[in-house]
DNA sequence: TAAAATTAGTTGGTACTACGAACCGAGTCA
DNA sequence: TGACTCGGTTCGTAGTACCAACTAATTTTA
């Protein structure tokens, strides 16, 4: 089920249960994200290019590599940013062909304020959780998403 | 930072830490669903519809509510699933302007496939975990996420 | 080292997503 | 009945994303 958010009568399924919460979460977590964005006049993807850029200068193939998106897709992302002034092109050192991308101040200062409100409006959900259990919900994602670690 | 997924030092955080772990978790599980719907020539959206319709018929307007768009929206992605033949348009009994959705043989076909697919794909994901673990992060995100529930 | 092959990005074309505004037809209400 | 509201569709626009074709720079290789 699920993917449907509210209604429907979860039942008591067994494995399926913990797949279905997670896209759930993963649909509430995106509508946030989202939210965010449209807010700011911003796609969940230009949102993510923000994100990535914040401590980055990244050339065009590593940052649709990041996204999972083709480089001509990039091109006309890293186009409507930059004609916004977020963003800005430069030459990259090693290599003639490449072309790194980079926030502007005014990228910098809105990723910041981007980040911070994305933080407080995620906090509506975790904030229904006692701290210990936060804790707890922390480790676990942790453990989920990252085994490559060691 | 995250929203950018891998690389990129996570410091140790205290609250901000589990933000971006629902985020990353919420990317990568996006991720997952987006594939299976490729894999199905499917948007995202689109495979949301089937999920939704899958034990339901639905007026345009509610099948809009719950995906959060707007109706206009959703004639046209309407239109282009029937026009695959999963889904159909039909009368509703209570009120002559309101137009219900709901799956075709193809497309209830299509769901429940989508559905295993789903699971099975993210349950890489979940099998990350024993057990034990499974069921207690079942547990947090349940209460996380439903708290109306009483 | 010159020609061939590869790689980085851009451009152009197509399909789809999503929105708002304008628009009909079916209900409601006065 | 006439005014109003509601449910959907249609239209126009902007953005997302893909693939194929193309240019320029780099690397191979013969």
């Amino acid at each position: 089920m699920v993917i449907s958010e509210p209604g429907a009568p979860t039942g008591a399924d067994e494995s399926g249960d913990l797949v279905d919460l997670l896209v759930q979460s993963a649909f509430m977590t995106m509508a946030v994200l989202n939210k965010v964005g449209a807010d700011n006049d911003l796609s969940l993807t230009q949102l993510r290019v923000l994100a990535i850029l914040r401590d980055r200068r990244l050339r065009m193939t590593a940052l649709a590599n990041y996204l999972g998106l083709e480089k001509s897709t990039m091109s006309g992302l890293v186009d409507r940013a930059a004609r916004r002034g977020l963003l800005e092109r430069g030459p990259n050192a090693d290599d003639g062909r490449a072309v790194d991308v980079f926030l502007s101040p005014a990228g910098v200062e809105l990723a910041d304020r981007l980040y911070a409100h994305v933080g407080r409006s995620l906090a509506t959900m975790t904030s229904q959780l006692a701290p210990t259990e936060q804790r707890h919900l922390r480790t676990l994602l942790e453990r989920m998403l990252g085994p490559p670690r060691a």
